[in-house]
DNA sequence: ATTTGACCCTCCCCTTGGGGGAGGGTCTAT
DNA sequence: ATAGACCCTCCCCCAAGGGGAGGGTCAAAT
């Protein structure tokens, strides 16, 4: 098939199966007779295991990986589960962040009356000023 | 003041103050005679504000129009309550997001073996495999 | 048999919020 | 006078996408 009934049957753009070739990502594909790329079922299924997996977050570079490692089925489960480990640090980590910007956004929206006079304790936060409250 | 100063007074990188002033984020610096970026006190507390800003996740965008708001004395807080509003929203979607993939990572790390042998729930998810656990 | 529209190709630019480094000018302290 | 620390502009890079130009190919309808 071309890469357009790929695209379909995988999720990812056009655009992105052209890129992660590129970038090494997936394997470069076949070409026909006037340059057009071919994929097989077996191609759409790699496809899908990437959109997977982005889907969960992982960067390209653990995409790679992972894409290494199943397809190398003399590999470990403990090589394989240290990337998903990492992975699921770092996305702990980016929650902790995110909850405590919410934190202070959240007590400042509650205390800024939002209406048409200038006063506002976001401001004045955002500006340096000490918050007296909580 | 020059821009190695007032990066070191606001925490933000001189390169980043530059890039701020080329895409308008911030007014273009006074210079003098050798060209050279002048910052006073003042600048250094919109500097200040941005860092800031950053640090609760505003994109520079919103921080942009923070910014104009802060300025402008005659703003009204609800304009800058529904920046924040918002902000706090899309961060919330994110993450829920995020627990949305940890909630799946963390299962499947729970089930991988993490030995020496290939077999590995992780990968089996990836690539398209039910789970049939839980 | 030709035309039209849907595909496909490569190549380049843009996004966000940073960073590195080259090549060259300026300032200050020794 | 010279070294070292600054500063300037300009260009390139990252992730993980996207848009679109300019041109080739294929298939179906006329």
């Amino acid at each position: 098939m071309n890469i357009g009934e790929a695209s379909k049957l995988s999720g990812i753009s056009v655009k992105m199966i052209r890129k992660y070739e590129d970038s090494g990502i997936i394997p470069k594909a076949r070409r026909n007779e006037s340059g057009y790329r071919s994929y097989s079922e077996k191609d759409v299924h790699t496809l899908k295991f990437v959109k997977t997996s982005r889907s969960l977050g992982f960067s390209m570079k653990d995409i790679k990986e992972l894409l290494s490692l199943w397809k190398n089925t003399s590999r470990t489960s403990a090589n394989v589960k240290r990337i998903a480990e990492k992975h699921v640090e770092s996305l702990e980590q980016k929650v902790d962040e995110i909850n405590m910007m919410l934190k202070t956004l959240k007590h400042l929206t509650k205390n800024c009356h939002g209406d048409n006079r200038p006063n506002c304790p976001i401001l004045s936060n955002l500006s340096g000023e000490q918050d007296k409250g909580l």
